[in-house]
DNA sequence: TGGGAATTATAACGTATGTTACATAACAGA
DNA sequence: TCTGTTATGTAACATACGTTATAATTCCCA
């Protein structure tokens, strides 16, 4: 045996490197060389635990998930319920520098998905999830009388999504101010 | 005199098929060869009339924003204006295989416009324009008394703006369906 | 109809990219 | 400590890109 190391945590390192330059330049910049010194090494290391480029985006995809997936989870268990989604929609909102990145990555994101298929499926994926996760909220707090009873949950869900998407493209563009954040609450 | 040609004319046709390319390639594989190519030309021909491929990537965002223009202006003159809005955010909406190819080209500009200034300019511009024919809408219809008079008639242009973006990228990436088209009624 | 400018094509330049091949360094185990 | 495998660095390769330079073509106008 010789030098070990995690291969997971290396991964992880590289993905989170890949993030941080999507942030700064874009998908255009995301390329091997810049990722590589981002991360503190060389393409030589990279290559050693990514087999492309493909997977190596597909990584930072996924880690981008788990990074706003884990905050959520907690948040998600307050009560009321409606207030817990007033919080998770505030995770989601691009409400702080750190956010707005994220934002920027995401729409890297979709431009690729419409090209990549398998960007595509893991973009799926994480949509489905965050629909799944405020409609679960939806029903909570319709059967604690906040929500009215009539609301068709599944539609209220896939707006909440397609709202903050769209807030979330307004900031992109800066044309919008924060106040939306409190606009949303006038859908449910 | 040589041989004489109507550069506006030249340039529309190379942007047009810069569009079709974006539409079939994305942003990245927007290539200065690849639309010369598109449009039945060299690169020869295409850098007599763009300086740059900056200049090619504004001229294209100009014509596709100048396209629904047109399509909108003519709607936006249906009364009762309820239904002019209906009509305008139907155009927006990607409910056709074409008006989908142009939710690509959208996304691709938002992904370009954090880190190309004179992207996001064109963008902002493209923005409050729609943003602002929505607002004179929705002023009509609340002045004919279609709309609740103590609807805030900017924030919900800008509501409108971000719930027809969010049902973009559902589309672009696939979760939803076309119904969404009739859950906007519900918001006004 | 011929000269000359406008238009288009061809080709090259320098640079950057993803990938691959190979050399060096680090370290677990005997 | 020696050895061999793992990890990392270095460098090259082939290709593609935006841009520039120059040659060929087209066709207005005198």
């Amino acid at each position: 045996m010789g030098k070990t190391v995690n291969h997971d945590e290396r991964r992880d390192i590289f993905a989170a490197a890949a993030l941080r330059v999507i942030v700064q330049a874009g998908i255009a910049g995301l390329t091997v060389r810049a990722v590589a010194r981002e991360a503190g090494f060389t393409t030589g290391a990279l290559t050693h635990y990514f087999h492309s480029k493909d997977q190596l985006l597909i990584q930072a995809s996924e880690l981008s998930g788990q990074l706003v997936r884990d905050r959520m989870e907690r948040a998600e268990h307050t009560r009321p319920a409606l207030e817990a989604i007033r919080k998770v929609l505030a995770l989601a909102l691009p409400l702080t520098p750190e956010r707005r990145g994220y934002w920027r990555i995401w729409a890297g994101f979709w431009e690729r998905s419409s090209y990549d298929q398998e960007v595509s499926r893991v973009m799926r994926l994480r949509y489905d999830e965050w629909r799944g996760r405020l409609a679960r909220l939806l029903a909570v707090a319709q059967a604690e009388g906040e929500v009215a009873p009539d609301v068709d949950i599944q539609h209220a869900a896939q707006s909440l999504v397609a709202l903050t998407d769209g807030i979330g493209v307004q900031v992109l563009l800066g044309v919008s101010r924060i106040p939306p954040a409190r606009q949303r609450a006038m859908v449910d």
